[in-house]
DNA sequence: TTAATATAAGAAAGCGCTTACATTTCATCT
DNA sequence: AGATGAAATGTAAGCGCTTTCTTATATTAA
């Protein structure tokens, strides 16, 4: 039920048949030499490539999808964040995509759900005849059905799939938290808690077990007060870190799920007139920028999100080209930046 | 030149054929009850719109957009930023936008500009026929000639035209500096330096203009050596701020053209042992969600982004439904924050 | 040289819609 | 009841491309 409203574009602009006229050939001969296919006498070729610029003609992609049936845009699905770590997340990963998307002349559709009913909006989407295949970052949602029942390729970012014909680009953020604590274990602490990030994400979930492994393999027992609700939110940080800084036995370390978190850890700890890394030693995730902005500059666990999301459209594009097969799974490794919040002891 | 290389969908979707057959009416009114549009009796309504509901038919927005040569996409065309603002500026603008278009049911097609002659951009873009107005953020580009010589609508965001033609929405760069500087005047201080943004683009011209206002109209000299040339960058903000510690005559509170040059400030300072507010007052420009995460937490002034956008999507949407007349400008007001960076003196 | 084959070019039939125009139906007024 | 005009519906001609099929031309083989 669309209102019938929209805007005109003055019918001015060249077609094929004005580019056929011009270059003496039959639109077909046009079609094949836009589209790169068939076979065309060089001659021909010039006189319509001449043609084209002559009278600045770009092709009517609506007709050309029309007549072909063949899409090639991809859609970018994506939650609406609200926080600065989503706002870091989303222009990071958006570098990736636009540095594949564009290149390779394909359009990138930016879809949001605002207050839909999640199937509507995905059968929305795939009816939309021109989007070839998705990028989708789903925070705590699952692959809704809708989509999984369809035939259009996607590849889902941030997260992991043991279904075989899911496609995903994830982070190792189990191997990054475990290096992050092993490295404090290294620097001799023993008394590390953790606060980590929501269990309904899945990245909040693997960065708690990786946590742990890491205080296991070391010997250390995990100690069910050193860990700490979280949720992601730098207040939510504040308070259990300020809880934290209140019970019987005070860490020495703390690893937090996140850099937001991480800044709000922070301040819950100078706010008790403590000091980073002098009485506690502090690792972050995903090396936000304002991490080296902060005094002391944060140690953290760099996540490539860039890289993550050109992964993505690249494979997206090969998925909509059949030049993959569904299934590609990919976890891209996580590396642990070393910068001033955390101490020997 | 585009590659044959596209993927087909399955081709078993239900036409408006189908559905005619199934509701028993010409395509015709099928059309019109998609469209809302014409007159369709009651009775034909309900029958078409069950016949719809049955097989799940949606319109094939390629064909209805070749057949009636009409349009209704947004395009977004943004630089490439590659600093924090960058991404919060994107990110706040982004919210602002999407509540506008998706709620209209627009799609909305990011386009990014990666190495081509800009001309060739605009043309490719002008070309995409199912775009029916563009929102641009030029940064320190001018509105592209390709493009005022189009018929397409466009409204540029943050940048002011005195062209009747363009239609803009902008903050008032000026006038918030104006205040934030008075405010400075107000708390007792003199000697009031600054450190501009980029000159090339409006936004720090018409900050610095803003800054000279202030001083002029509080009778205090406008002295060159506490105008600072900045760029935007943290890095330079941070260069010129030691340099200005180390001029003869130090200022007692210096405004900053944006928060991300104001980090670069306080770091300056405390490097040099000093202190935010005990020695230096700081006033930032735009609310970085970070001014609040830094001690002190700065001073600032806030600028309307996501409304900006929002501002932005339902004019250009108007516009392409030729609901409102090219000439549209608006600039809309900031608002001093005032937090902890500066002091009385 | 001619036959056989490969290559190049064109003609024309759609793709799934919109819409101008023609036609039918229906309510209203003499 | 017949005339009249408005409302409802249908018919059919495109929109600008792609692509199959056919035909013409060039190349090679015999």
């Amino acid at each position: 039920m669309v209102k019938n409203n929209m805007k005109t574009r003055k019918g001015k602009f060249p077609s094929i048949d004005d580019v056929a006229r011009e270059a003496d050939v039959s639109i077909a001969t046009v079609s094949r030499v836009i589209n790169n296919f068939g076979s065309v006498k060089e001659r021909n070729k010039l006189r319509v490539m001449d043609a084209i610029d002559k009278l600045n003609f770009k092709p009517n992609i609506s007709a050309s999808r029309l007549a072909s049936n063949k899409v090639n845009s991809v859609g970018l699905v994506m939650p609406v964040y609200d926080d600065m770590f989503g706002s870091f997340f989303f222009t990071e990963l958006m570098k990736g995509i636009r540095d594949v998307v564009f290149p390779a002349r394909r359009d990138l559709i930016l879809l949001y759900n605002i207050n839909e009913p999640e199937d509507d909006f995905y059968r929305r989407i795939l009816n939309k005849t021109y989007i070839g295949g998705l990028i989708l970052e789903l925070g705590a949602l699952e692959v809704n059905p809708v989509l999984w029942k369809s035939d259009i390729p996607y590849v889902v970012v941030n997260a992991t799939y043991t279904e075989q014909r899911i496609n995903y680009i994830s982070v190792s953020n189990r191997a990054g938290a475990y290096e992050a604590v092993k490295y404090l274990v290294g620097l001799g602490h023993r008394k590390i808690a953790t606060i980590h990030g929501a269990l309904n994400i899945q990245s909040g979930n693997e960065r708690l077990e990786g946590y742990k492994q890491a205080l296991s393999d070391a010997g250390i027992p995990v100690q069910r007060d050193f860990i700490m609700d979280g949720n992601f939110y730098r207040k939510t940080a504040y308070e259990k870190m300020s809880r934290l800084l209140e019970s019987k036995e005070i860490p020495t370390a703390v690893f937090v799920a996140s850099d937001e978190m991480a800044l709000g850890a922070m301040k819950a700890i100078k706010d008790k007139g403590l000091d980073v890394p002098g009485n506690i030693s502090l690792v972050g995730f995903d090396d936000n920028p304002m991490c080296s902005e902060l005094s002391p500059k944060l140690t953290t666990v760099r996540q490539p999100i860039t890289e993550m999301g050109r992964l993505a459209a690249e494979t997206v594009i090969r998925l909509i080209d059949k030049e993959e097969k569904p299934g590609f799974k990919k976890t891209l490794s996580t590396e642990l930046i070393i910068r001033d919040s955390c101490r020997k002891i």
